[in-house]
DNA sequence: TTTAAGCGCAACAAAATGGTTGCGCATTCA
DNA sequence: TGAATGCGCAACCATTTTGTTGCGCTTAAA
């Protein structure tokens, strides 16, 4: 396989993993929390949750895992962040798509004109 | 719950489904294909696909729940078109939290400054 | 120096996901 | 009409995901 089809198979495999930590209403709502507030702890993040705190650290480490979230340890908590930039990528593609779904109309429409 | 709660709640709900229907690696592609040419069967989009037909098909299906294709039977073939709106929604919703970081980082820094 | 808060790890269970195979029905083509 | 194409349905299987509970360790607070 040629070098750009690898990374461009590294890209989808990136991407494809920011939309699933997505793909979810607990996480979904914790993006919203910490894109709105400051960093939180756990703790902090799983109160009001319905959910155990267990459940809420492994939502976490998935949104980490894809990026959209860092965590540090400061003493005996871990605190987590929100990180933009794998959302600006996906906003970035799902533009592409957009225009590229635009040209194709344009490209239908001609053909079935003519 | 008030009425602006519970549409917010069906909203999480439709725009989790949509992020989740994008989060799969053959799924994005199969998006890639459908954005770009014209409606096509489940079968040619089955072709050079490693995968079974019938797996193709439930990825089609999962798409079309969250509403990102249609499809429409044309005697024995079922063609599949791709649907702009719903990626439409979360770009503008990863824009929105993108600018409420915006604000949030700025916010933070004049508290931290203070 | 006890006590309590905050976590991580591990084991477990239930449900969802991703995929296959086999089969039968409808539609098109020769 | 008979053969082949395109699908849908159902059963089934393996793996992953989502969540829980119990326990022990470290750090902070009284």
């Amino acid at each position: 396989m040629s070098r750009t089809a690898l990374r461009g198979r590294a890209q989808l495999k990136g991407r494809a993993s920011v939309f699933a930590a997505l793909g979810d209403e607990t996480r979904l709502s914790l993006i919203g929390r910490l894109s709105n507030g400051p960093p939180q702890s756990i703790s902090r993040l799983a109160e009001g949750s319905m959910l155990t705190r267990q459940a809420i650290t492994k939502h976490l480490r998935v949104l980490e895992g894809a990026g959209v979230v860092r965590s540090i340890r400061i003493g005996r908590e871990s605190v987590f962040a929100f990180r933009p930039e794998p959302l600006r990528e996906l906003r970035s593609y799902l533009e592409r798509v957009s225009e590229q779904w635009d040209d194709t109309l344009a490209r239908l429409k001609s053909f079935v004109e003519n």
